[in-house]
Parts: structure tokens; sequence; C-alpha cells
DNA sequence: TATGAATGAGAATTCATTCAT
DNA sequence: CATGAATGAATTCTCATTCAT
């Protein structure tokens, strides 16, 4: 069993090892990389990929699923700390909220991936489980958000949440630029798409929050 | 003075079927088909769509931008209906857009795929056209809407037209799921992902626009 | 029959603007260029290249029949002025070849894409018409270099033109080098094969006539 | 350490089999063969081929490589038995030359093909390596042939030799015809090309190096 | 477990040439 | 004669994945 909880733990650590090599590689390329490379960049051969992850597609969603963990748990003590009802909760959560996804690195190219592209080429279970992780993350969330703010009707914190969620994403989307394109943005037709992403989302969430508490 | 160019509507004509077998081809498969597949369901040779579109990722953002100008089209009335101010405009906005957006078919797919994959191999000069006539679409609308309903102050409609597409765009991404997928939406854990797209995109923009009118 | 000497000499015209045209596209590219480029640049209509030359291939080797002819025509004079025997001859003829040569433009190039690439896709005629061309141009100034500098036995002078082509044409290849490549001179170990063409070629010309001479 | 990975041998031998491959498909068809076939021929897949070559162009710079090591190799016997000085270095050398020439088998064709095509899609550094081993080769043969003839000053053996290269690379250019025009060279017209390319390399060889020895 | 050699499906794009008008 | 739209053959190279060792 001692054995078997090192091994464990070596697997652990290789697995990571490979996943940080991955994030690294997409972060610096932005596309996914060739497996090949991951591997080299691990320190692993191609092949021992394989015995960690099924496909490509896998490392990238688990990825993701490190994230979203990574920001369901900041997000808790971002709603604990939001005022009973009223018109402050807004404005502070969108604030708190900003800064989240600010820190969040590269979550949102990753997520903005998934439907894309990631969702191709993947066994069934790690879909499962990344998207289980989610919505019990929303629903989760949801609970407290109803608890501390009193949002009302039952259901309805996981459902804002679910809509902050797009809004984050679809705003990345849409102000969002490969770097080819940035040059883009400086013709003056084009100057309504050139926004500040965390600015704007600030705004964005706020109004909605507004509309969700009225 | 060329005895056999062809004239303007030819050429156009020769173009919408490409369009049309490509959108077909698309719908069909939810993937973007092969350049070969395109031309064998509109009839030509591969070399023909060459003639017509630089790359095959032009061929699908030509679908784009087609997409939002009819979109834009439907959404002027829309805009020019809503009552001055007060509470219903966000209710009745609402209602209407997600018709519209029901109505435009694989629009929502295609935006999706638009910064993870279509931009990667596409001349600049086709995106420029896209992303100027969507910019030039909202700017326009967001006129409209600060006209019609009063809201202000200038540029705040611009704004919430972007935000409306941007919560559009990421929600249909987070319910969305590859028919490969669909499956899971029946498990329990995942209860809080299965939700009719148009009754929650409803909620959600009348939510994000309540907010924005106070 | 008025009529047709003018049609013939249009026709003339329009080949010359062809040949030019795709003369000065290979000179700027370094490569063969496609024919609808070739036909743009002569204010033509692609098919239109076709009246005029049954292959692309067609058009590179009527330039190097030009350019040959053009080459022989000069040689004349140079030949006509060579000194009767002795040990002046060699020297003499290498310094004015060399000029020859320098003068001649892109002959060597094309003449070089001769073997691996023009007779690929030629029409036999048009070879014969070249190939033709290049024998009765060495064999009419080989009897001049006899009958100038008394070279014997007959045939010798013909002989040593063929063998002053080959080395012209063979040490281009060796010295010259594709732009990417030109670098890869300033190599130490590659300092041998850094020589000027011109001074190069003249030095081995000599050579070899002085051998020829005894 | 890698329990699999290939010995140094059996690498090197796969890169034999897909050379003698690639070297006897462009034999027999005297183009370029496509990579497909080349594999085919090998009895491996066509990806096997990228993991010893980087481009198609690189496969037959290496086969180029080797015809010319071989030369060298076969060269060097030739010049150590060269008589000093002397009017009969010239014949005695023409002569070996020829039947290493010979015995060369595809190499003239290949090294013509060098410049017009190979050049166009070669990593750098192959490229290197090739005209290096050249360079080199050219050199230590130009040292031994200075050491063994008195033939001076230094240097003038290398040229020489640069000399011998570039006569009888354009004399198989001039000379050589694909199989298809061969049967032109009948025609009386063309008498003067009909030449038998060993006896002409034979005196044409001669006279250069007459010339060089005086 | 780890390796890395081998696989081969897969697809975009170019361009010489034809031919209906 | 001229046009230029249409054709479709032709070929490279990448890369996820497998599996013998």
């Amino acid at each position: 069993m001692a054995r078997n909880a090192l091994s464990e733990d070596e697997r652990e650590s290789r697995r990571q090892i490979l996943l940080e090599a991955a994030h690294r590689l997409y972060r610096e390329r932005g596309v996914l990389p060739p497996v090949a490379d991951i591997a080299t960049a691990a320190g692993l051969a191609k092949g021992t990929v394989y015995l960690y992850f099924r496909t490509k597609e896998e490392i990238f969603v688990a990825l993701l699923e490190d994230g979203f963990a990574r920001l369901f748990a900041a997000l808790g003590p971002v709603l604990d700390g939001l005022p009973r009802g009223g018109a402050a909760v807004a404005a502070q959560f969108a604030r708190h909220f900003g800064q989240l996804v600010a820190a969040s690195g590269d979550l949102l190219p990753l997520a903005a991936l998934a439907n894309a592209v990631l969702e191709q080429n993947l066994p069934v279970e790690p879909m499962r489980r990344f998207k289980t992780a989610l919505a019990q993350g929303i629903a989760a969330a949801g609970a407290r958000l109803e608890a501390h703010t009193g949002l009302a009707p039952a259901g309805s914190g996981e459902t804002l949440l679910l809509h902050t969620y797009a809004l984050t994403l679809g705003l990345w989307q849409a102000l969002s630029y490969p770097a080819a394109l940035k040059i883009l943005l400086k013709e003056p037709e084009l100057r309504g798409l050139d926004r500040d992403f965390a600015n704007e989302l600030e705004n964005a969430i706020a109004a909605l929050w507004r509309g969700a508490f009225h």
C-alpha cells in the first residue's frame, strides 16, 4: 500500500509536469501544441503522454478543470463577503469578479476553445468530469450567493452565475484578437471594438447583476 | 469588353451557391468541411472554389458576415418599436431578440468558431470587412436604441448591444453540446447545465437590460 | 497579302510582348513565373498566351533561342578579330568572350534550366528549333574560328566552341547561388567557392583555349 | 537508456534504404519522384521518410553528397599517380578522370539538378554540409595535385579542379538528352551535338589541363 | 512503465491547359 | 482572334496515436 501510495504520488506529479508543460506551450504559442512538443517540454517521451491522457484534448480539458476549480475556490470568499440584498451587491461583485478573472490567466482562451475544438476529440468521461465539476461549482456558488444576499427564488443564484460565466466568456471572445489582427483595432471604423476587456467586463457584469437584483 | 467575363450577377450567384453548400455541410457535420466536399456539393471543381474565395476560412467568414447583416437588418424594427424608457423595455427587447436569434440559424456556432478557428488562416482584408461590419452594425443599432428609448449617455446603447451580443454568444457556448455529448445532459449532476437556450437567453438578456436601464 | 503581312507583324509583336513579360518576371523572381502572371504582365488574357505558345516551357525556350542568336551574332566579330595562330589567341578570346557573356544577361540561368526543367514539358518541334539553331551557330562559328586562326583539323573549331560553352555553363552553375544561400559563401569553409564568376570564366576559358591551340 | 531507440547503425541503414529507393526511382523516371513513391519503394510509410529527411530535396542532396564523396575518394589515387610536371599529365588525368565519371552513375544529372531545383526547398544546413564537403574535397584534391605535379602557384590546383568540375557538368548538360528527345539527335542538322560524352569529356579535360600546365 | 519508431489518414492550394462564348 | 472561367491532377508535410521492445 505504501508502494501504491508512493506510485500514486509519482503518477500525479508526472501528470502535473505534463499539464504545466502543455499550459506553458499553449500560452507561448496561442495554439494547441503538438503532443511531441508537450512531451519534450516535460522531459518525457511521446508515448508516455498517453499513459496519462488518452487524447491530446484531454490534457487541455484537465487544464480547464484545474482553472475552474481555482476560480470557484476564489469565488467563495467573494460571495461570502457580499452584502445582504440592496444596491451595493452588483458593483461589489463586479469589481471582485473582474479581479478574479484577471488573475485566472489563460482560463478564458482555453474555455473558448472548449466548444470549438476540444470537444471534437474527447472521450466522454473526462468531458463528464469537467462539465460535472462546472455544474456543481456553479450550483454550490449559487446556493452560497442566495444565502448571503437573500436572492430568491431558489435556483436564481445558480442561474445568475451561469449568465455571469456566459457574459464573461462571450465578452472575451468579442474583444480578444489574435496577435496578427491587433493592428486592425487601430482603424477608426473598429474603434467600437477596441475596448479594455477588464473595464468592459466589470461594467457588463454590474449591469447584469443590477438587473438580476432588480 | 471581355466577351465572356461573368456578369456581376452571375458571379454573385456562383458565390451564393458555394456559400450555401458550405453552410449546409457545416450544419450537417458540425465541423468545417474540406474544400473538396464544398466544391462537390456546389457542383463545381475544387479549383473553382479558389476563384471565389482565397482560403477556406474566407468562406465561413463570408457566411458570418451575411448572417450578421441579416440579424442587424431584423434588429432595426425591433429597436424602433421599443417604448421610451421605463420598465417594459427590457422584457420586450429580450423577447424579440430571442426570436431573432432563434431565427438566425447557425449564426452562433459559426460566430463561436470565429475566434478559435477561422482567424487562424484568413487574409486580413476579409477579416477587416467582417469586423468593420460588425462594429458599424452595433454602433448604428446603438444610436437607434438611444434615440428610441432615451438611453443615455451617448455610447451606452452601443455598449449595451455589445454586451448583449457577448452574453448571447457565451450562453450559447455554455449550453450547447456536440451531438455526441447530448446524452451527458441527462445525468442528474448536469441538470444545472441542461437548460433551454431560448428561454435562458431571454431571461439573461432581460436581466442585463434591466440593469442597463437601472 | 497586305493584310496577312500586317497580321503577321501584329502577331510577331504580340509574341515579343509576351516574351519580354516572361523574361522580366523571370529576372525579378528567379523562377519560372505562372502563365497567368505572364499574361497579366503582357496585358493579355491567359488563354491568349496559348495562341502564341503551346506550353509555358516553349516561351522560355524561345527566350533561350533569342539569347543564343544574339550571342552568336556578337561572337562573329570577336572570332574575326582573332590573330592567326599563336599564343595570343587564347587570352584575347577569353577576354572578349567574358564580356559577351557578361552582356548576355539571363542567358546562363535560363540555359541551366533547360535540361532540368524546360525539357520536361516541351513539344519536340520547338526543342528541335532550339537545338538546331544552337548546333548551327556553333558549327558556323567553329568554321569561322578555324578560318581565322588556322586551327586544324576541320571540326576542331566547332569542338572547341562546344567545350567553351560547356565550361561557361558549368562554371556558372558551380559559382552561382540562389539569394537565400549567398550568406553561406561568407563562411570560411566555403571560401573556395566564393569566386568572381567573370574573372574565373576568363581564366578557365583562356586555359581551355591554350590547351586547344597547344 | 532508451530501450528501443534505434542504434546508430540501424538508423543509418534505414537512411541508406531510403536513399537507394530514391536513387533508383530517379534513375528510372528522370524526375524527382514523389515522397509517397520513395516511401513505398523503401517499404516504409510516407511519414517515416520525414523521420530521416526534413524535405524531399534533402534526400537528393544527401545522394549528391555521397556521390561526390565517392568521386573524391576515387580521385585521390588518380592524382597521386600523376607524373611530375610535363606533357603527359593532361592526357593521363583526362583518361582516368573520364573513367571515374563514367563510374559515378547518376552523379551528373543529380548535380545538374542542384541549382535549378534542389536548392529551392532545402533547409540551409544540409546545403551547407554539401557545399562545404564539395569545397573541401576540391581544396584537398587541389593541394594533392600541386604536390604531385609541381603545379604552381598555390591554389592553382584547386582552381583547375573547379574548372574541371565545371567543364564536366556543363558538357554533360550540353550533350545529354531526355529520352523523349534522343531521336532528334539522328537528324543531320544536329549531328554536331550528337557526340559521345565520354570521349568528348576526355578531350575537353585534356585540353583544359594542357592549357593549365601550359 | 517508458520509450520513440513507425504509421498513414488527411487536406489545402496551385496552376497549366482547355474551351465555350 | 481573344477571353477568362472552369477544371482537377498532383504532392507535400504534419501529427495524433499505436505498439513492439
